[in-house]
DNA sequence: ATCATATATCGAAAAATATAGATTTGAGGT
DNA sequence: ACCTCAAATCTATATTTTTCGATATATGAT
């Protein structure tokens, strides 16, 4: 069971570390597959898996298997869920 | 010297730790120096300190320093920064 | 059935971060 | 000058996160 606290934290680790947002730049240009994504990055294939698990845990990015390959790309609605908590818990209210 | 990444990762630090989360929804209700915000948190007063620069340093805080006591809070500048970057981050242009 | 490829998972090591106690600094008060 | 309080800094330790190599799983090709 985790906390709001530990939740919404779970949201913002997508940004909080460099390698996650150099996949989030690659994923701008359109949807990729992990292999893609390995090729432009200096890390090994299962340290990119742990990322992948991350941004998807965030909601920030979603994963569509397609055979052998997971197809990545930037969530609509994940991406929307963080805006809008981004701006509760930063609104003042004294 | 930071890469841009580390420099935008340094943004959402202060998002993506549960105590943090705590002290910004803490100082949503106004201006708290410290000792104020050390009384609903369950850390110690280093460990404060320790939380209170990464929030300034991600520029969602800020500290005023008056006397013995600094008053921390949640700055607009910071976090309209924080909200346009995000918005950045995530915008897909395919 | 065997092989090759893509990716996830496991287990361990390395690196980064969080935490706490002790010390330091700095502002007031007596 | 001395004492107290607020907060930062220092040092060490605990915890978490990142990373990697090895292995497992699953798909498709031969």
């Amino acid at each position: 069971m985790l906390s709001v606290y530990q939740e919404n934290a779970r949201v913002f680790k997508a940004f909080c570390d460099e390698n996650r947002l150099k996949i989030l730049a690659l994923l701008q240009s359109g949807e990729k597959c992990a292999c893609r994504i390995l090729e432009d990055l200096h890390i090994g294939q299962s340290t990119l898996s742990h990322h992948m698990r991350i941004l998807c845990e965030s909601g920030i990015v979603q994963g569509r298997k397609e055979g052998k390959w997971t197809h990545y790309s930037i969530s609509t609605e994940g991406t929307e869920y963080a805006k809008e908590l981004l701006a509760k818990l930063t609104e003042t209210k004294e």
